[in-house]
DNA sequence: CTGAAGCTATAGCTTACCTCA
DNA sequence: ACTGAGGTAAGCTATAGCTTC
């Protein structure tokens, strides 16, 4: 590519992921997504024509049934979630695994039900384990602190870990299980919006070095326009970047001479201005 | 060995409750 | 007292990985 060749392209700024990821910022309940499978953000500046191309089923069992955690039974004046049985529809697994920790919650229950009364606003469970309602549990800053140190060690627990934990906590399994998947998510969202701030940062830097760079481009050309024809031959061996300015001294002799005065990223590449000062070097 | 079926854990999304300004 | 926002426990579905037959 010669100078003047270089004189009739344009600068092109690409903010994307690498592979076929994409990037999905949109706003869900306050919620950032990216689908980005934990890819690099692959951020390029180059020339142009180099840029690579359920139905949720719920059934109401009652009017009085206030949320949508599911079916409720009315029965008198207590309201009694419909976990597995006639309302088959209901996740096979999740009505399974329950019944499965249920089995297993009955080592804690009476333990937990003495440190809800005391610190907590209890769940207000019966001895079949039918919830009056839905009630908020409230852990205690004992409880959430063990967690988090909990957590800090593993973000995913086996389960015997589980059951340690719940012993311990004096909860359910399910809820030390409940726990752990909404901190994962926590931290997951807050690593997000980390990434996105990252990512508009990224893209504010690039959008000025583009901008810069198109504006050296003008003035070049114009210098150029301004410039004997003579002065307008290629130099044979010094090479300039008009960006830093730095001499690239064509030590490469004849082959370097016959290329352009100074290169250009053929391919788009990754860039990070915080590490690169210049695109262009 | 292969594929279907079942089980389990997890992620993602959503809802409901609670707290606080 | 009321209200809206934010935090969070807990619900459900989808999916992947594993085991069993």
């Amino acid at each position: 590519m010669g100078f003047d060749d270089l004189y009739n392209t344009s600068l092109v700024l690409g903010l994307g992921f690498s592979s076929s990821s994409t990037v999905d910022t949109t706003k869900s309940n306050n919620k950032v997504k990216i689908n980005s499978n934990s890819e690099l953000p692959s951020l390029t500046l180059s020339l142009s024509g180099e840029i690579y191309d359920s139905t949720v089923k719920k059934v109401e069992f009652s009017d009085n049934n206030k949320g949508s955690g599911g079916p409720y039974l009315s029965c008198g004046d207590n309201l009694y979630r419909q976990d597995s049985g006639a309302s088959s529809f209901v996740s096979n697994v999740s009505s399974v695994k329950r019944e499965r920790e249920m089995g297993s919650e009955e080592v804690v229950l009476s333990s937990r039900n003495l440190i809800n009364s005391t610190t907590t606003t209890t769940t207000d469970e019966d001895d079949d384990g039918l919830i009056n309602g839905r009630k908020k549990l409230r852990l205690t800053k004992v409880q959430s602190a063990l967690l988090e140190e909990s957590f800090k060690i593993h973000s995913t627990l086996n389960p015997k870990q589980k059951q340690e934990l719940a012993r311990e906590l004096k909860l359910r399994p399910r809820q030390v299980e409940v726990w752990f998947q909404n901190r994962r998510a926590r931290t997951k969202l807050k690593q997000t919006e980390v990434d996105c701030e990252f990512l508009k940062k990224c893209c504010e830097s690039l959008t000025d070095e583009n901008r810069r760079l198109q504006k050296e481009l003008q003035e070049l050309k114009a210098l150029k326009l301004a410039q004997p024809l003579y002065m307008q031959l290629p130099a044979a061996t010094l090479t300039m970047c008009p960006s830093c300015e730095r001499i690239g001294g064509g030590g490469g002799g004849a082959e370097n001479a016959a290329k352009s005065n100074f290169t250009v990223a053929p391919k788009p590449h990754f860039y990070n201005p915080f590490t690169n000062p210049s695109a262009a070097c």
